[in-house]
RNA sequence: GCUCCGUUCGUCUAGGGGUUAGGACACCAGAUUUUCAUUCUGGCAACACGGGUUCGAUUCCCGUACGGAGUACCA
């Protein structure tokens, strides 16, 4: 199954425009998935057709990201391999030979039109009562194009250097069907596919062109996108069939959208930040304007529970189990268990993977978190002593980062005192015993918790108090706050020394709450 | 507008002609914990609507509604 060679090929082609979007990460999951599943070759392929959309650094962010979260690449920029380039940029030469090809078959044609005729031929026809107007099969023949201009004059206009570009010549009437592997047959009527072009008058291919070429010169076996894609890929079948390559043309899959949270529509950028969540996989600066947008990573999010999250916003294993590894998801993936329907797009579920997978981790790996943190507060500590921390916090956080900021009591005294707490529980009682543990605690040199431990409940008991019940106060002297955990294991943490320090100052501060 | 795609708890989903319609997140309650969190137990909560087909439909078919996508010399 996962280990078998075979000659699946998939592909993931982003367009370098910018920071990937988390559900352009699921397309590359997906894919990634099935491409292992099947023991095939996973392929990266730069869709860097559009010089004017072009942003620099967001191939690398592209790859970065895919690094992260795991998806290793077979081929692509930078891996190279059989079928290269991988960036269509670098394949411009390649593409204009196929559309003089299909110019040649009858099935393309040139267009001089201006952008200035094609606005006046769409206001004509909205004015006429048109909806959408089209470039088609009724409206080219009231264009300038190879169709309607006589042959001499199109050798003319070529031959003088006039912007041009090439048009496929869709048929009026045909049924074009398509057996989408989600979707099952689609059935689309030519007359609603519009002479989409398919080399743009400045020499590069578009989207459709280049994609249809790259996936055969790529031996492309399965095409797995977005939904955004399916009214194109009746356009994509035909020149498929043009060109005469129906007999190898890959599979299609088209994956159902990432929705946003609450409302309808596609997820964007804007509902990520109103809503407080990361919508990229990285920190990702557009160079042009400078606005930062939060990613993933950055917001403490570990690329499994990324992973297993997105896997799961329209695809199941059929099972109950929730908890999948990269591994486990390639072992169990399957394009017939894709849902059709869009997902909404719930940060909270991420959040709760995100938990799960960090009480997986170990304490000496979440250490790593907190020295890290400690590092940008200055502040030194030893692995020993970190590692302990992480142990026991570990399973009240969301994120690494949680370890610091709910534990700071661990190396500060705490700045203020939860004011609830200190009304309900700081009492004469509760002072008179914590004094007197903090007279014993100088008496004795006591570096574990259970000897701490004894010591606090001698004293309580000596006092006739109740040690549980006046406990919450002797949390709130040492850490300001009411929960945490176990407080004799903080106390030793951070050693006898500091907790009289700290009960002294609370002594000071706190005021007893007269009866 | 037109074309295409879709519709099971609030969310992600399982299921599928006869089921107490299952799980997870979230939420609520109880237990445990000296506290908070965890954990455990329990609870709330769904087949969009209308017609068919059928002994029987949430499941199949057709409509309607609603939602989504597309409709560029962008991908």
């Amino acid at each position: 199954m996962t280990e078998r060679m075979s000659d699946v090929r998939v592909r993931f082609a982003p367009s370098p425009t910018g920071a990937l979007h988390i559900g352009g990460l699921r397309t590359a999951l997906y894919n990634y998935l099935f491409a292992r599943h099947h023991g095939g070759a996973m392929i990266l392929r730069i869709e860097d057709t559009d010089q004017t959309r072009f942003v620099p650094g967001a191939e690398d962010y592209i790859k970065e990201a895919l690094a992260w979260v795991g998806i290793r690449l077979d081929e692509g920029p930078d891996e190279g391999g059989p079928y290269g380039p991988y960036r269509q940029s670098e394949r411009k030469s390649l593409y204009l030979d196929y559309a003089l090809d299909l110019v040649r078959k009858g099935h393309a044609y040139y267009a001089f039109d201006t952008p200035e005729e094609l606005q006046a031929m769409r206001d004509r026809l909205t004015a006429a009562g048109v909806p959408q107007p089209q470039y088609n099969s009724v409206t080219r023949v009231q264009m300038r194009n190879s169709l309607t201009l006589p042959p001499d004059e199109v050798e003319r206009l070529l031959a003088s250097g006039v912007p041009y570009v090439i048009r496929l010549k869709v048929p009026r009437k045909e049924e074009i069907r398509l057996n989408d592997l989600i979707r099952g047959w689609v059935l689309v009527h030519s007359s609603q596919v519009d002479d989409k072009v398919l080399m743009k008058s400045d020499g590069m291919p578009t989207y459709h062109l280049a994609n249809v070429v790259d996936d055969h010169l790529m031996k492309i076996t399965h095409v797995i996108r977005g939904e955004e894609w399916l009214p194109s890929a009746p356009l994509h079948i035909l020149l498929y069939r043009y060109l005469g390559w129906e007999d190898t043309m890959p599979q299609f899959a088209h994956l159902p959208l990432l929705l946003k949270p609450d409302g309808n529509g596609k997820l964007s950028k804007r509902d990520a930040d109103q809503m407080g969540f990361p919508i990229f996989p990285l920190d990702w600066t557009d160079p042009a304007t400078g606005e930062k947008a939060m990613g993933f990573r950055e917001a403490g999010y570990l690329p499994e529970a990324l992973v297993n999250f997105l896997a799961f916003l329209g695809w199941n294993p059929g099972t109950e189990q929730e908890l999948f590894t990269l591994d486990d998801l390639v072992g169990s993936f399957s394009l017939e268990r894709i849902n059709k329907a869009g997902a909404r797009f719930d940060i909270q579920k991420a959040q709760w993977y995100n938990q799960q997978y960090l009480r997986r981790k170990s304490p000496e790996v979440l250490a790593q978190y907190l020295l890290e943190s400690l590092a940008t507060e200055g502040i030194e500590c030893p692995r020993e002593k970190a590692i302990a921390i992480a142990g026991l916090m570990q399973d009240r956080i969301t994120f690494p980062r949680e370890i610091w900021e709910q534990g700071k009591y661990f190396f500060r005294p705490p700045d203020s005192y939860d004011e609830k707490v200190a009304s309900k529980k700081w009492n004469e009682d509760a002072v008179k015993v914590i004094s007197a543990f903090s007279d014993a605690l100088g008496k004795e040199r006591l570096t574990d918790a259970s000897a701490i431990k004894a010591t606090w409940e001698a004293v309580a008991s000596q006092l006739g108090a109740n040690p549980g019940k006046i406990m919450q106060a002797l949390r709130l002297a040492v850490t300001g706050t009411a929960g945490g955990p176990d407080l004799m294991m903080i106390m030793e943490i951070i050693g006898t020394d500091e907790v009289r320090s700290r009960i002294s100052s609370a002594l000071k501060t706190l005021k007893v709450k007269v009866a």
